[in-house]
DNA sequence: CAGCCCATGTACATCGATGTAAAAACTAGC
DNA sequence: GCTAGTTTTTACATCGATGTACATGGGCTG
């Protein structure tokens, strides 16, 4: 009552097991007569092939692992949905492996289980320094997500700091002088918030307003509580904004809700824009300003280039020397209106 | 430049493959010196096991597969990165699949790709019959998460028709007479809805408030979009409800949204309650009453079992007719009063 | 009808790690 | 110093599928 082997389908069909193997494989040479005896074999014993021995012979799995810093974090599942559907579409498998936002699970992800037991890693890393990802050797074919950490592994992003740029320009334009960055970072980081922050400010230095190291409010993660606590914070301190860029929507969301208990209205006392576009966003009240990032295409574009280099990494030797240069994508985002930038200023 | 096998790490220390891998598997019998040589061999050749040849080997991956229908959806992220937590405890990894809440996918799950890979499976059956669960022969051990769709099947859920009794009496007692159940239904399926849907019913029964078929609203699933389209639908054909029992939490903020659309008050005008807990209805504007199942209970306790399941399925066939009885198991819930049904009915 | 060719099918080795069984190396006791 | 009893280590077979290299047989050509 075991589940059947290869060898049983052969035994049962009167072949050897490599025709088996040949008709599971869909090898040419094969009469149509043998092959229907083998499926008749496969499908009257219920066989199925057993991926541990089909891995150790062929060396590949087909699947991948996809490294979010937390999937509650509706950004990352969305992405995550994204990338799973990206990946059926290539016959791949995505296994999905939750950080923390730590830095030694992001690495025990790279290094650890996932080397010797994907074909390749997509990460977004939140903790991760470039430095961890300096020394690849060994690591599995890996796609980082987000800004760019590291000259030379490949990754696929937004323009973040345009965007942020864009967005700045927009709550400038609806007359806002007064605008703080909610998660914003002015070090010299290499992460996503230091992109956004720097087009922040490069759009009030455009506009000739004085930056104020005080309007980045920091933030512990990037999650809802920490973008009402900030804000009420900044202003139960004394901070009168007229605008928030706030650096996800997550942050957007919690800083809406702290505005709405401190009695501010959005967007007639303070225009609220976020990132990523989360389906929370369209529903809120109000309904939320955000940039979106073509999240499909993030996926796509990432699963695809992963693909290409897990069959370069498999290639044959010979051509070991042909791996290309690292990539650098950069996928669309737009600027998406809704009621928290509605309108054109006070009235 | 390859990758190291364990025979290299063998050679280069000097001993056997076998010593090697009984130092890798922490064997007892093996001194202490041959054990300092092989580690340090081991650390020298970078040196990590290949899970194909063990998975081969040993016949288990230490893989579990999440099933769920949306990613996107909230309550599945945070079960989700709960699940990840609890099997993380007990040295499994978790690769999450998602299913689309269609029955084709949910179906290949559980016999396709994954029944030859994973060690077991947790479900959360959106679309499946009773049918499709019922041959379970080849499926790998498999916990159900919600209603129990197949005698015979593990399964882990809160009180769903309880836990809607007392959300429908809650909002009974503040003096509310027309509530419709958003997402109810009451044809004889097994599933969550129907389960919430007699709760729905029996608390109006008690109460003496008669029935009415069409305070039940369809849904075309669970989202935010699917609720506030239901509402804004049934207030444009003229009901005038004063509370919604919403199956779920996406389905009460999107609920919210209509009624702030249509300029309806809650909770002055109508109280609003959901299911799951979200953390977007502890942010929303108003914050969301809700059933809050113990998650972290879920996960844990579907783990706990599927591991138990997968140790009796691998155990020694002498004893594979000790395979207990299927359990069914019932984790707390409590309702979390928050704004929208705050105060005791209109003033 | 002999001779070739090619489509089909087979035997065997192999991927990497680990269980089994037995050999080798120790230890202790007399 | 030798034997019995343990520890430690090893050689070998094995898990299941598939690539390689070769055997087979039917069909076609001349």
């Amino acid at each position: 009552m075991a589940r059947p082997r290869i060898k049983d389908v052969a035994r049962h069909a009167g072949v050897s097991e490599k025709t088996v193997s040949n008709v599971i494989n869909d090898y040419a040479h094969v009469s149509d007569r043998t092959r229907q005896v083998v499926r008749e074999a496969i499908e009257h014993l219920g066989y199925r092939v057993n991926l541990a021995g089909r891995h150790l012979r062929r060396g590949r799995t087909g699947i991948i692992a996809l490294v979010v810093p937390e999937l509650d974090i509706p950004y990352f599942a969305e992405l995550a949905r994204h990338v799973v559907r990206a990946a059926e579409e290539r016959s791949l498998t995505v296994l999905i492996h939750q950080s923390g936002a730590d830095r030694a699970h992001e690495l025990a992800a790279l290094a650890g289980f996932g080397s010797t037991f994907v074909d390749g890693i997509i990460l977004s890393p939140l903790a991760l320094t470039a430095d961890d990802l300096r020394d690849r050797a060994g690591f599995p074919p890996t796609v980082l997500l987000g800004e760019l950490l590291e000259e030379g592994a490949d990754h696929v992003a937004i323009d973040n700091e345009g965007a942020a740029r864009e967005a700045t320009r927009h709550l400038i334009g609806l007359g806002r002088r007064t605008i703080l960055a909610v998660g914003g970072r002015d070090d010299a980081g290499l992460g996503t918030a230091q992109a956004r922050t720097r087009g922040y400010r490069a759009a009030l230095s455009e506009a000739g307003i004085a930056y104020d190291p005080a309007a980045l409010l920091p933030v512990g993660s990037f999650r809802m509580p920490d973008g009402a606590q900030a804000v009420a914070r900044a202003l139960a301190a004394g901070a009168r904004p007229d605008a928030l860029l706030c650096l996800n929507d997550q942050l957007a969301l919690g800083a809406l809700r702290a505005l709405h208990e401190h009695g501010v209205k959005v967007p007639e006392d303070v225009a609220v824009i976020g990132f990523d576009d989360v389906e929370g966003g369209r529903f809120s009240v109000p309904t939320l300003s955000t940039v979106a990032p073509d999240k499909a295409a993030v996926a796509r574009v990432a699963v695809q280039l992963l693909q290409h280099r897990i069959e370069e990494a498999t290639a044959p030797d010979g051509a070991e020397s042909e791996a290309q240069a690292p990539q650098d994508l950069v996928v669309d985002h737009r600027l998406v209106l809704r009621e928290s930038t509605e309108g054109s200023g006070r009235h």
